[in-house]
DNA sequence: CACCGTTAAGTTTTT
DNA sequence: CTTAACGGTG
């Protein structure tokens, strides 16, 4: 890298303002990645910068991984050093070198949502309190609320927010809290706000970090939580060479903690900040850009960007009027294979966005009628499959003994007799001896004598001891440095867990032995380019990061030169471009969506962000379509048009109406112009 | 202890 | 229309 003459000026400005706190506002398609590769890369040659000394922190791993990917075909020097990874990565690295100061073992696991939610759970049984009375969801909320203001246990000094104490579900967050260092666990919110009681209890291991990343940069800055503000505080307290980059009119993430006001309010913590604006978009048309432009101007909370576009104006958009959902679909199946015959567009050019997750299985049954292959992003969670939690909570207990959630999940699974009954006696023996579910099951094992107290029966004791038997072989083996896929298979046979799916015929076991399977090939390909791969190492990998490589369906529909169609929801599609995009569903009430409608306030902002999120991803043609009428839970809804419809001028796009018929919108009067007509006589074509 | 029927509720999901 | 969660029975 020699020249930076494919920049803009302001992308110039931006790679080279290095020091201070910088904060680049960047719009849609503004070449933000490639101006803040170049960023690093001028830091380490131009600057002499050590790689060892630049922080770049992304949300996702494949931000963090095509980052990483540009920056090293960008530059010579060595990479190894530069870390560039995710916040919850970077986090959960520290914690794992830094354990001993917060009393935490360096092997502890890290729970996700899903498995928190199962704590709280137990939690609530425990204190014999009703899922009814007290909802399993609020506790939840009212911890990650906490914890996403940064809050931890004891925190003290000043703090920006407020926290009651008295706050009725307060017990609970220190309960939780409880369990989960009994567990020897975090969640994800714990490992941001581990690295701020770290950070502001021993003010020396701060100071190393700080003197090690002089230069940290910050990627998708509007998703950024209060507890991920403060860590970036700290991390830069000294030095204060802070960039952020960002833009306000993206931020969907609210719901998840997300705090806009981080970017709204930059300026109030760094006075000195140099704003710069990435305006110009090289990705859409001009009537792309300027009908989302008129559409994003409506919202307050902006911070004002107004992008522009050299390219040529294009095409105007397509609103189309559908009767009903599948008349939706249809329309974008036809469209998609007219396309690809008379214009030679291909499958891997065209997207097909929704708000919502269900609308897709519409669509997918005509894509697949329609002979169009098509790919979801985003959609099943492979490692939030039961055969693969199963699994992955037999490794779990093998690296960390206190994980009890993990035993408790696994411990009869597959069936050995040991039921809810047994596990309780199990329970309240640890609960009495104030030691883990483990621990009391591999003492009982050894040391039978010890409870007489305890009656179990001549079988269960048999299948504790098979079971013992088969976690401390593991052990022995994991402590040997066994590569996981040799420890991945033993588990699997002598636990009988292969051999009991297997017995059952039924389709869906079959295709847990395939993801089982595929579990392995996963593991293998870990194993692969590590010199010394650990069981630990695995887990970590996998917890952090749940892509999981794109498998080649070999179902003959795929079309290798074309590629698939790929359906995702609007939160899925950011950071991506199509050339054809269909956005599905602008209807009001579901986009907006109908609980950000009667949550007031400024949730339609996100929703409107939404909105520009998707019409943004477009490159040359976006076709928005809404149905007249709409399946929503087995009842047909009559919403009308999305007012993010109406808020693009009328110059921007064209009208299209499908299958004329009596319930015609108006959208001069912007009402239907028959209400009396029935739901029945509308609805039975074909 | 496992299975089946009933009931209730229903966004978005980077880690 | 789905799906998850609970409570009753065999």
């Amino acid at each position: 890298m020699s020249t930076y003459s494919d920049l803009n000026r302001d992308q110039k400005e931006a790679v080279l303002k290095t020091e201070g706190p910088v904060m680049i506002l960047a719009g849609a398609g503004s070449g933000k990645t490639r101006t803040l590769v170049t960023r690093i890369s001028y830091l380490i040659e131009k600057k002499r910068i050590s790689p060892f000394q630049v922080l770049a922190l992304t949300f996702s791993n494949k931000a963090a991984r095509e980052m990483r990917e540009r920056v090293s075909t960008e530059i010579s020097v060595d990479v190894g050093a530069l870390k560039i990874t995710t916040f919850h990565a970077f986090c959960a690295n520290i914690l794992r070198s830094e354990a001993t100061h917060l009393g935490l073992g360096r092997n502890f696991t890290i729970y996700d949502d899903s498995e928190s939610k199962s704590i709280i759970k137990t939690l609530l049984k425990k204190r014999g309190i009703s899922t009814k009375t007290i909802s399993p969801y609020e506790v939840r909320a009212f911890i990650e609320y906490l914890k996403n203001l940064g809050h931890y246990r004891g925190r003290s000094g000043k703090l920006d927010y407020e926290v009651d104490e008295k706050d009725y579900f307060y017990p609970f967050f220190e309960e939780y809290e409880d369990e989960l260092s009994r567990a020897n666990a975090l969640d994800f919110g714990g490992l941001i706000t581990g690295v701020i009681q770290l950070f502001e209890t021993f003010p020396e291991v701060l100071r190393m970090y700080q003197q090690r990343f002089k230069y940290v940069l910050i990627d998708e800055y509007q998703d950024t939580n209060r507890a991920q503000f403060t860590l970036m505080s700290l991390l830069c307290g000294q030095h204060r060479n802070i960039c952020v980059v960002g833009d306000e009119d993206q931020s969907i993430y609210s719901w998840r903690g997300a705090d806009i006001r981080n970017i709204l309010e930059f300026e109030k913590v760094y006075p000195d900040v140099q704003i710069l604006k990435l305006e110009q978009n090289y990705r859409s048309s001009k009537n792309i850009i300027e009908a989302a432009s008129f559409v994003i101007a409506r919202n307050t909370q902006r911070k004002g960007k107004k992008m522009w576009t050299n390219n040529e104006h294009g095409e105007v958009l397509e609103i189309i009027e559908c009767p009903d959902d599948r008349k939706e679909a249809e329309f974008m199946s036809e469209t998609i294979c007219s396309l690809k015959k008379q214009k030679k567009i291909k499958y891997k050019e065209m997207a097909v966005f929704y708000r919502t997750n269900s609308q897709s299985r519409v669509i997918e049954d005509y894509l697949r009628s329609y002979k169009i292959p098509y790919r979801i992003v985003g959609g099943i969670k492979f490692y939030e499959r039961k055969e693969i939690k199963d699994l992955l909570s037999y490794l779990r207990l093998v690296i960390n003994s206190k994980d009890s959630l993990a035993l408790s999940r696994i411990i009869n699974v597959p069936a050995r007799g040991i039921g809810a009954v047994t596990m309780r006696k199990l329970e309240q023996e640890a609960e009495n001896k104030g030691c883990s579910l483990w621990e009391i099951v591999d003492d009982i094992v050894d040391n039978l004598g010890n409870y007489s107290h305890i009656k179990l029966s001549a079988k269960v004791k048999s299948s504790l001891r098979e079971f013992c038997l088969l976690i401390n072989d593991v052990k022995v083996m994991n402590q040997e440095k066994v590569i996981p896929s040799t420890i991945f298979e033993k588990i699997l046979c002598e636990s009988n867990y292969l051999t009991s799916l297997k017995a059952n015929k039924d389709p869906e076991s079959l295709i847990r032995v395939e993801n089982l399977e595929e579990m392995k090939n996963g593991i293998k390909q870990f194993e692969e380019g590590l010199s010394h791969p650990t069981l630990a190492g695995y887990l970590e990998s996998i917890t952090l990061d749940t892509t999981v490589e794109d498998e080649d369906s070999g179902e003959g529909l795929r079309d290798l030169t074309s590629g698939e169609v790929s359906l995702m929801t609007v939160h899925g599609a950011k950071g991506l471009e199509y050339p054809y995009v269909f956005l599905g569903g602008a209807e009001e009430d579901l986009f907006p969506s109908f609980q950000s409608l009667s949550t007031g306030g400024t949730a339609i902002e996100e929703e409107r962000r939404l909105f520009y999120v998707a019409m943004t991803r477009a490159m040359e043609r976006l076709y928005i379509t809404f149905a007249r009428g709409r399946m929503i839970h087995g009842q047909i809804r009559f919403n009308g048009p999305s007012r993010f419809i109406h808020e693009i001028p009328e110059d921007y796009y064209k009208w299209q109406i499908i299958q004329k018929d009596q319930r015609q919108y108006d959208k001069k009067q912007e009402v239907w112009d028959d209400f009396e007509f029935s739901q029945e006589n509308h609805y039975d074509y074909d």
